[in-house]
DNA sequence: GTGGAAATTGACAGTCATTTTCAATTAGGA
DNA sequence: TCCTAATTGAAAATGACTGTCAATTTCCAC
């Protein structure tokens, strides 16, 4: 999260190829966003902007979120929510997720050969991905523990 | 989609046991649902009945899906759309998706292998799954011969 | 078969996340 | 510094879905 976090520079080269203006806004929402290091939403974001900067306005927060994600910098992400989850991880690194039903902790993962499987079931089936989305909801370590296998509410 | 289906069986008996009412609304609902045999939206199955009996309210069409998720006779699917799609297949069958970019075909499939490495990865990250949620989008056969890798609209 | 309580229906209004509109403000190259 | 295109935020619009409620229908007890 340091301010060498080249992740910066990409942003601004963006805005810059696409003929965009740095502003005081997008910095600091930006900067918000890469600070969390979690999958927020666009209101968390906003609710934590708010304390330090109560001048930005949620839309902007869309609009920024929106530029990022063209900038490859963050993805889109339904985890069964009413609302949108934004992850702050480069576009090119393709994982999934771990959903504990209990604490919401979102947990990611990579794993090589699930990923060659997909693809060899895909083209069997005569698809060329380009995208894939897997998700596997539960419970985490912990809450197993607690709340043996009750669903509960999102905490 | 005879009416031999016992998935109609099954709705009436979910209905009896429940205390709920049978009702023309009802039947055509859950008739044109199966017999449709796709992944429909609330709108699009709305949009069928309308043909036939202008009569039937799209509120009733909401209701009646959530009747059948009860009974477990239907799932509820989010594509990356606006809106949800309704999966005509028992919930007991757990399968995973293809879903083409360009000419909005969703194929389903089910893999063993598949699945018992999804459970392993999740075990070795502590996490105990209760449901898990597959997406794969790209092309399909047909379309990765035409748009030759281009990303089109939904037809 | 009837009566009547309980369930159902559909029009309409409400909710909620997200987008659009638009007048006022700002960034940044000439 | 000037000027224009980009940006912003408030408010209104959108769109999928849910809640409300008076009128209607189902179906069980009689
Ligand atoms: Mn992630
Ligand atoms: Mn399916
Ligand atoms: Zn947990
Ligand atoms: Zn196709």
């Amino acid at each position: 999260m340091a301010e060498s976090d080249p992740r910066f520079q990409r942003f601004a080269d963006f805005l810059a190829r696409s003929g965009l203006k740095t502003t005081r806004q997008r910095e600091r929402i930006v900067h918000a966003f890469f600070a969390a290091g979690r999958h927020l939403s666009a209101e968390e974001l906003y609710n934590r902007i708010q304390t330090q900067d109560p001048g930005i306005g949620l839309v902007t927060v869309y609009r920024t979120l929106k530029l990022l994600r063209q900038a490859g910098l963050a993805t889109e992400r339904q985890f069964g929510e009413a609302y949108t989850r934004f992850d702050p991880n480069p576009a090119d690194w393709p994982h999934d997720h771990l959903i504990c039903k209990r604490c919401g902790k979102i947990q990611e993962f990579e794993d090589a050969g699930l990923h060659s499987l997909r693809e060899k079931i895909a083209r069997s089936l005569g698809f060329t991905v380009t995208e894939h989305k897997l998700e596997l909801y539960g419970f985490c370590r912990d809450c197993a523990r607690l709340g043996k296998g009750r669903a509960a509410r999102t905490a």
